[in-house]
DNA sequence: GTCTATACATAGATAGAC
DNA sequence: GTCTATCTATGTATAGAC
């Protein structure tokens, strides 16, 4: 392996375990063990090594994830991919980047994290259509809104799971989310009893597509 | 307001805004319109004032959960909760503090974070439980893996919103969960029809405490 | 291609005057 | 209590030899 797959590797390393703006150029060299000469002959600088590096991070993240399209029972897929091990006081490689200000700051470093998240988006939204066509989630589930649920739930377990230093809390909101999943499949052709209208109380309520982003600012 | 005063405000925006490591006691200092000296006489260091300005940043974030253990109908309270208007591409104070490396070496402000997260977790747990006991949610739900889920939702959807830098994903994380919950609780007395077997395709499946950190590490 | 030496800015903290 | 001046370490990048 040269010096350039090895600096990539190494920063790639240090993306998920530090993030961009606390990994320095001297700690990725000696990672990979060359010298400050070798990075700035392959790369123009650490934003041009930490692209490439979030390229592979990203298709190592992706290939975690291809089990969502495989062949199967859908919604076991869905809770499957839930279910799987995951690191979660180590963090997300890719979601770790949306806290990092550098990467904020950074249009194409940020650009690659944006197309990521959608990419699994899709995959998270096709499969959640293909349960709900099955028959096996009630129709009135939103693909799109349950798909950006799930893959809150895992970014938000590894939060939780980096919050106390465990891997506890992330399982346990991996659990939360099956089982929710279970209970809506459960009534999947759901036999209204009576009138609810506890939901009334909330108001007018948010329709899709409606954001509530209107007056909070600080 | 005093010196000291402005300095923990401004301490505690900028830690939302870039984090701590990359919140350096110059600036600071500039937001709060102060020379070094007065920093340097009311605070032993950058990680002193931050750990003050972390107790204010989680008194205001768990002041806004409040509504959680108000009267009224337990669901609703869950379900406003989860729509109420939140700074999606601002991120949670608290929750980005688990991405930043400093913090993560610091017991003290990390200690912070993991108290802060789990008071909010035992809000969403009592609410719950409540919610299953006035029988508005199925009995087999698990109110403390539930709340887990719950607040990863949260924590997720801000996520997803820093990744796009737009609200709307975060606004459809939300709806998303509230669908699920209303789907669970328009079946709380579930009619199971038939003797559904797929899910035993996931294998032994995990039981609750069960971690699931057994093998992966890289 | 890879190395060492060097440059320049910024981080976090201290010294000492007012 | 608050200020300015200063100190040392580190971050990122460049220069130029081998």
């Amino acid at each position: 392996m040269g010096s350039k797959e090895k600096l990539i590797e190494a920063m790639a390393s240090l993306l998920w375990e530090r993030g961009y703006a606390a990994t320095s150029p001297r700690e990725v060299m000696a990672a990979a063990g060359v010298g400050q000469g070798s990075m700035y002959h392959h790369f123009s600088g650490k934003h041009d090594l930490a692209v490439q590096a979030m390229r592979l991070s990203i298709d190592t993240a992706m290939a975690r994830n291809a089990t969502l399209t495989a062949d199967g029972d859908p919604l076991d897929r869905l809770k499957a991919n839930l279910l799987a091990p995951r690191p979660g006081t180590k963090g997300c490689r890719v979601g770790r980047m949306t806290q990092d200000p550098e990467v904020l700051a950074d249009p194409e470093l940020l650009g690659l994290v944006g197309e990521a998240f959608e990419q699994m988006h899709r995959l998270w939204a096709d499969t959640i259509r293909e349960a709900i066509d099955a028959g096996q989630l009630p129709p009135q589930l939103d693909p799109e809104d349950l798909a950006s649920t799930l893959q809150a739930v895992l970014q938000g377990g590894y939060v939780l799971s980096r919050a106390q230093g465990e891997q506890a809390p992330m399982d346990a909101a991996m659990r939360g989310a099956v089982a929710l999943l279970d209970a809506a499949a459960d009534c999947r052709d759901p036999a209204p009893k009576a009138p609810r209208n506890h939901t009334a109380a909330l108001g007018p309520g948010l329709d899709r597509g409606e954001h509530i982003d209107k007056k909070e600012s600080a």
